[in-house]
DNA sequence: TTCTTAATGCAACATGGTTGCATTAATAAT
DNA sequence: ATTATTAATGCAACCATGTTGCATTAAGAA
């Protein structure tokens, strides 16, 4: 259930994940590992560790697309559930919040899912 | 405080906006008009739009900013306060959703701001 | 009617993301 | 250990959304 073939190229991407705690958007990943490995391999790596449950994403306020660790697959998610995600504002780091969500019901709408970006300032960045 | 100039770009949009109840992307709205007016023509009237406090926008899960009517400029909410917005996976018909956005505190951080965007079917799309 | 300048059209650009295809390299089979 | 299979990669070309500089146009004030 996890990748076919443990490439070199996926052992980057792996470890980078296992070390980092935040998550990280494609365009750093793809920025990080440049002349490691081309830029359609790390959006096909992402798409492949997202489909097997390994990673989650996410979309910023700035439209871009990012990945942390954690399934969120649906009716599947056993390793994590759906949760907000956090942006600082300032310095542009982002991680998932450990919060449930909840959905509230809401009349003439079925309700499936939610998105839930907070931002504001991380714990390096206040004051 | 509205806009500089009501040219005739301005009222087509505005024409649109106060017919059509539901949040539109820029890609409709450039593509609706095209004929109309210029593709940058469309951005930079949003832009202005949304300065003004007349529409305000939000993201989709596709990445893709949508419009809809109300003030959401921080601080100056009179007009709009903040809302979770809806997009049916559908139809793709996208609207703002009337309810108050509660934000939890969060040890560690300070939440400025949350974009909530709830995902299912709209009332045409049940069942 | 004239003047000022905000707003537009256009073309060229920037960036994020995708795709087809030949080549490479994990892994299974021998 | 060697070979065969085919998933995965690199590359280049592509697409879409969004932005920008600049010459031209047209609101609306004078």
């Amino acid at each position: 259930m996890g990748v076919s073939r443990k490439t070199k190229t996926v052992k980057l991407l792996l470890d980078l994940f296992d070390r980092k705690d935040c998550a990280l958007s494609i365009v750093e990943l793809v920025s990080t590992f440049s002349g490691k490995m081309n830029k359609s391999t790390v959006y096909r790596i992402l798409n492949r560790l997202e489909e097997s449950g390994l990673l989650h994403s996410f979309l910023g306020n700035d439209g871009l697309k990012r990945y942390a660790k954690g399934d969120q697959r649906p009716a599947k998610s056993k390793n994590t559930t759906m949760h907000p995600h956090f942006l600082c504002e300032d310095c542009g780091i982002s991680s998932c919040l450990p919060l449930e969500i909840s959905t509230s019901s809401i009349p003439n709408y079925t309700i499936k899912s939610s998105e839930q970006l907070y931002l504001g300032q991380c714990n390096n960045c206040q004051m």
